[in-house]
DNA sequence: ATCCTCCCCTAC
DNA sequence: TAAGGTAGGGGAGGAT
């Protein structure tokens, strides 16, 4: 269908709109593209005009550009300028020689009188050329709504002008002597963004002869050991080649830019006459015989009747890019438009299986190392450690599979040779490509033109997947510590492997290492050492390719004064460019610059830790466990639609089941739940990459839900509603994103099981949970289970009664006492006012938690990693626990691995009373009174029961799938810790507490007082922070939630401890909530 | 003042 | 043709 009406994009011609707006920034590489070309429209025309008109082969021409074309009207439009020639903001007769189209309607043609309309091919082709090709040949003839189909495409696609995306960074970039030059590919992980940047990338003229093939890899010749042989497309047409060197130029020099030219658009409203969609021009075919022209591919496989089934839909405005883009059969088939798109989609993309395996490893490196001691960080101790990243990975495994292709210019992308001007990304490439000035997030077009013999080769998540592991696998052998970054890079301590602190042991356990990894997968990685996360990278970039660096601390500031800002965490493209704004080029020139100018600059946050970085100080510690707070899905590429129908069906059904997938993965539900979508930008063109989103504008809402969920029928609806609210046509949408937050975990049935013992306890929390009415709550606020914030109003400031509860008891007094505290603040307090039952005082999990029943409580804390050992201070409590019915559960649990935890279960079986009288024992490991847990849990009925095992089943999902799963060696038998904090383990509270109280009173001696701001010491504060992490991840909320007060109590007020005790407690909540569904109320 | 929303930015 | 995801930190500015 078609054609029709017209318009989408009603001309604005003037204004042109500014571009700014800022593309999305998401990522990078054409994040980049976006902020370069932003930045550039300022400057950029007339520059173009005045320093660069080298050639003057469009001297004398006046073109006016009408309507969306391919290549971009503002290239074209530089590319005139550039070329001597004049582009005309509007149409004149009387002034304009030339038109310039991608398809025009009858209705235009006579509007235009006798001009020369031609397509874009003709500008670019006289560039190359270096004169002015006759114009005959480029005609643009209108066609008639019925012809149209011949795809305009073919136009379009033809476009020898490159696409000048990406590359904007020039080569050049000089490094400065130091290393300079890349940084490194490896950071960015699988390398998977491009940077550019190359110190002394080999610039396109290196390419010798330029007359190699690129040889494509498919699945196939894989398999067959095949290299060179299936290239698709031997040699390049000599016209191709040198067009494409000349439009590098072009693109090089000003730096692509894109200038949202104010065209007019065209827009026959259509009206009237028919018209049509573009028309390729049969020179076109023929310029470019490598591929067949669209037109005549599409249709045919068209009718083909095996086609996967389509969304149909009616037509759209026929001069609408989209419009034109689905004329082709391919891009039907290959976009949301496909039914079975989204699965697809996220099989291929290597970004999704980056992001996603993240998790995986953190998951994988959580499970690994549980039962080690955690590393303790103390003040003056000094620690090693080791950054890790494989050499272009994705290409390293590629020549790992194909030995012949060692010591070729290799990269792993989804493009084929064919495509001239292929927008495909580069994922990874080796370093003989790099000489050829080829880096990672390039497109292929610009490859192949850097690099004509470039190979090609196919994607092989698996193995990607597969080695990770390993390499994984060999650092945690050799780590007390590691924080997983990425599929291909991890940071690990090794300090108590490197017990002389010296560089030759250091780097010989580093070689150790690299050894290993390489026997073990194939491929190499580079090290860096030094006594900070921080140094280790920086001195990763000097070990690569294929090294290991020892930096010292002395050495550090030397090494970064040389480097550009963009080698420091948190300094990307934006503040890059703020700072080179400024002058400031290096780590060095950043040091120069003080505290308050940075944060004036970058941000309070920003600025005060690029002030500490570039002076080599980084007291971050490794992260090894991490809580989710969002889970989403999007996709920013093949999103097109011709109706609404298809874009709701798409976003309610498809993707919202996509994230209804993931929230279950994790045993989550959220209770806000954020659209983001990508609108094409009016003036925007059809994407030079195939499907890509273009140029776009950004938005999202968030719509708070009240009740956390993850029915898919609920998300879907919500999101449609955000949707509308956006009164966006469907055929401008370019991505869609879903993302769910205020996540609790998912329980079951709590509140079943709640309702059957009908406890009277804490109810309060329980409505919560559930989706019982809440009472006030504020808008936007959360309203039952979500737990984080629950709308506490303002109430904030009651708190301060909370001081009362702490004052007296420590130890396990403590804890019962707190939770007695509730009631002072409690009344309102904690929950406030939403909360409806008066009746609760406090509690939460934890009670429950001790409630349980021995056995049950026993394995939660199994599942949660401590293993078995419970009790270690505990008082008596109960080792009774033997328990019950093990083998029940651990059948259940096993089967229904994916019950959500509950704790409100818990809850609701222990009451408060039960808490507070009740042995709470302060230790982990020991189910309290275990006896009354077990007759309730046999009284129960038989589902009721089971639901609760499979509640506690789910725990241990959240806790330690994997484990659980998978791996299952060590892990379930290991036996539980208790926590300690130094030394002094958690069940002797007195003395945690004397320890905390030495900790808040040295800190502030040692500097200036309590009040000054001397705060605590990171070291310190992550010793703190560990202890309580393993104090909740036992399952002792009490003695959490006990420290957590205690801190507050003692050092309120004062400057620099308030923010450090606010962060502790909201970890602990956050960890408290990730494991147990609901925050500890006293912590509110 | 503080919180909340809607971004931007960055890292992988 | 090509598969431009995903999570978290943070800031500006409006709402409260």
């Amino acid at each position: 269908m078609n054609v029709i009406a017209g318009v989408a994009s009603s001309g604005q011609g003037r204004g042109g709109s500014g571009g700014m707006g800022g593309g999305s920034g998401m990522w990078n590489d054409f994040g980049e593209y976006m902020r370069e070309k932003n930045r550039k429209l300022k400057e950029q025309d007339r520059h173009v005009q005045d320093s660069e008109a080298e050639s003057g082969v469009l001297k004398g021409i006046k073109v006016y550009i009408d309507g969306w074309t391919n290549p971009p009207a503002h290239d074209l439009k530089k590319m005139i300028l550039k070329a001597g020639g004049e582009h005309e903001q509007y149409f004149r007769k009387s002034v304009c020689t030339h038109v310039v189209a991608s398809n025009i309607t009858a209705r235009k043609v006579v509007e235009w009188g006798t001009v020369k309309i031609v397509t874009p091919n003709w500008i670019t082709d006289s560039v190359a050329a270096g004169k002015i090709l006759p114009w005959n040949r480029y005609k643009l003839v209108p066609v008639s709504s019925s012809q149209q189909k011949i795809s305009s495409t073919v136009t379009v696609e033809h476009a020898t002008v490159p696409s000048q995306y990406r590359g904007l960074q020039g080569i050049g970039a000089g490094g400065t002597g130091v290393t300079g030059v890349r940084s490194d590919t490896g950071r960015r992980g699988a390398g998977v963004y491009g940077e550019v940047s190359a110190g002394e990338g080999v610039d396109s003229t290196v390419q010798s002869g330029g007359e190699g093939d690129v040889t494509l890899l498919n699945g196939l010749d894989v398999l067959e050991g095949n290299v060179g042989s299936s290239s698709d497309e031997p040699e390049l047409d000599a016209m191709d080649v040198d067009l494409a060197g000349a439009a590098n130029q072009l693109t090089t020099h000003s730096s692509a830019v894109n200038e949202p030219s104010p065209l007019p658009i065209t827009e026959n409203p259509a009206g009237a006459a028919p018209s049509a969609a573009p028309v390729g021009p049969l020179e076109t075919s023929g310029l470019s015989p490598t591929k067949d022209p669209a037109g005549i591919d599409g249709p045919r496989l068209n009718t083909s009747p095996s086609r996967p089934p389509l969304r149909t839909g009616d037509p759209a405005p026929e001069h609408h890019p989209t419009t034109v883009e689905l004329q082709s059969d391919w891009a039907r088939k290959n976009s949301t438009l496909s039914v079975d798109f989204l699965d697809k989609f996220y099989a291929q993309s290597r970004l999704h299986l980056i992001s996603t395996q993240k998790l995986e490893l953190q998951e994988f490196v959580e499970n690994e190392m549980q039962g080690r001691p955690p590393v303790v960080h103390r003040k003056g101790q000094r620690r090693i450690y080791m950054h890790v990243d494989m050499d272009c990975f994705f290409a390293s495994i590629a020549i790992r599979e194909r030995p012949e292709l060692d010591g070729k210019p290799v990269a792993v992308t989804h493009g084929s040779v064919t495509a001239k001007d292929s927008g495909a990304d580069i994922a990874s490439c080796n370093y003989e490509a790099r000489r050829y000035g080829l880096s990672n997030g390039m497109w292929l077009g610009e490859a192949r033109r850097k690099c004509p013999e470039l190979v090609l080769v196919p994607y092989e998540f698996d193995k990607y997947v597969e080695s990770s592991k390993e390499m994984y696998r060999v650092l945690m052998s050799h780590a007390d510590d590691i924080e997983a970054k990425s599929i291909d890079e991890a940071i690990v301590d090794v300090t108590s492997r490197v017990p002389d602190f010296s560089s030759e042991s250091a780097l010989q356990l580093a070689e150790t290492i690299r050894n290993k990894i390489r026997q073990r997968t194939g491929c190499n990685a580079s090290v860096g050492v030094s006594c900070s996360i921080l140094l280790a990278r920086i001195a990763t970039k000097k070990a690569k390719p294929n090294g290991a660096y020892f930096l010292s601390l002395q050495d550090g500031p030397s090494v970064m004064r040389n480097l550009k800002v963009d080698n420091l965490p948190g300094v990307g493209w934006k503040t890059a460019k703020t700072l080179d704004e400024k002058g400031i080029k290096t780590i060095g020139d950043l040091a120069q610059l003080s505290k308050a100018e940075l944060q004036r600059d970058l941000g309070e946050k920003i600025g005060e830790s690029l002030y500490n970085y570039a002076r080599g100080i980084d007291d971050r510690v490794l992260k090894r466990e991490v809580s989710r707070s969002t889970v989403s899905a999007e996709c920013n590429w093949g999103v097109r639609f011709e109706t609404n129908e298809q874009l709701e069906t798409f976003l309610s059904q498809d993707l919202s089941k996509e994230v209804v997938k993931r929230l279950n993965k994790v045993t989550k539900k959220g209770a806000a739940i954020t659209l983001k979508l990508m609108k094409r930008k009016p003036e925007a063109n059809a994407p030079p990459k195939s499907l890509g989103h273009g140029w776009t504008d950004s938005f999202s809402k968030t719509r708070q839900l009240g009740v956390a969920t993850d029915d898919p029928d609920v998300i879907g609806k919500e999101v449609l509603g955000l949707l509308r609210s956006f009164e966006i046509e469907p055929m401008d949408i370019r991505g869609l994103g879903i993302s769910m937050t205020k996540l609790v975990e998912a329980k079951s049935d709590g509140q079943k099981k709640l309702d059957f013992f009908n406890v009277p306890i804490d109810r309060s929390v329980q409505t919560a949970t559930t989706n019982t009415p809440m009472a006030p709550q504020k808008d936007g606020a959360v309203k039952p289970d979500q737990v984080f914030k629950v709308p506490l109003p303002k109430e904030k400031k009651p708190a301060p009664p909370r001081n009362p509860p702490f004052v007296d008891p420590p130890r396990s007094t403590s804890s019962s006492t707190l939770r007695d505290a509730p009631t002072p603040r409690s009344n309102g307090a904690p929950f406030g006012p939403p909360v409806p039952q008066p009746i609760t005082p406090s509690q939460i999990d934890p009670s429950v938690l001790s409630e349980l029943p021995a056995d049950l409580r026993a394995e939660i804390m199994r599942e949660y990693g401590m293993k078995g050992s419970t009790s270690h201070g505990g008082p008596s409590a109960s080792t009774s626990v033997t328990k019950s019915p093990p083998s029940k559960r651990q059948k259940v649990k096993k089967t229904d691995p994916g019950l959500p935890v509950d704790r409100n279960k818990g809850k609701g079986v222990l009451p408060m009373q039960n808490f507070v009288g009740g042995s709470r024992a302060p230790q982990p490991g020991l189910p309290p009174q275990s006896q009354l847990d077990v007759n309730v849990l046999n009284e129960l009925p038989e589902d009721i029961r089971r639901e609760l095992e499979g509640a506690y089943g789910n725990v241990k999902k959240g806790a330690s799938r994997a484990a659980a799963s998978s791996k299952t060696s060590n892990k379930a038998s290991a036996p539980l810790d208790t926590p300690k904090l130094m030394g002094v383990p958690s069940s002797d509270m007195d003395g945690v507490r004397a320890l905390l109280d030495r900790w808040v009173l040295s800190s502030s001696e040692d500097e200036e007082d309590l009040d000054g701001s001397a705060g605590p010491l990171p070291e310190d504060t992550s010793e703190v922070r560990k202890f309580l992490q393993s104090v909740v991840k036992v399952g002792d909320l009490e003695c959490a939630e006990a420290i957590c007060i205690y801190l507050k109590r003692r050092t309120e007020g004062h400057a620099g401890w308030d923010e450090c005790v606010k962060e502790l407690t909201q970890e602990v909540q956050t960890l408290v909530t990730a494991s147990f569904g609901r925050p500890l109320k006293r912590l509110l």
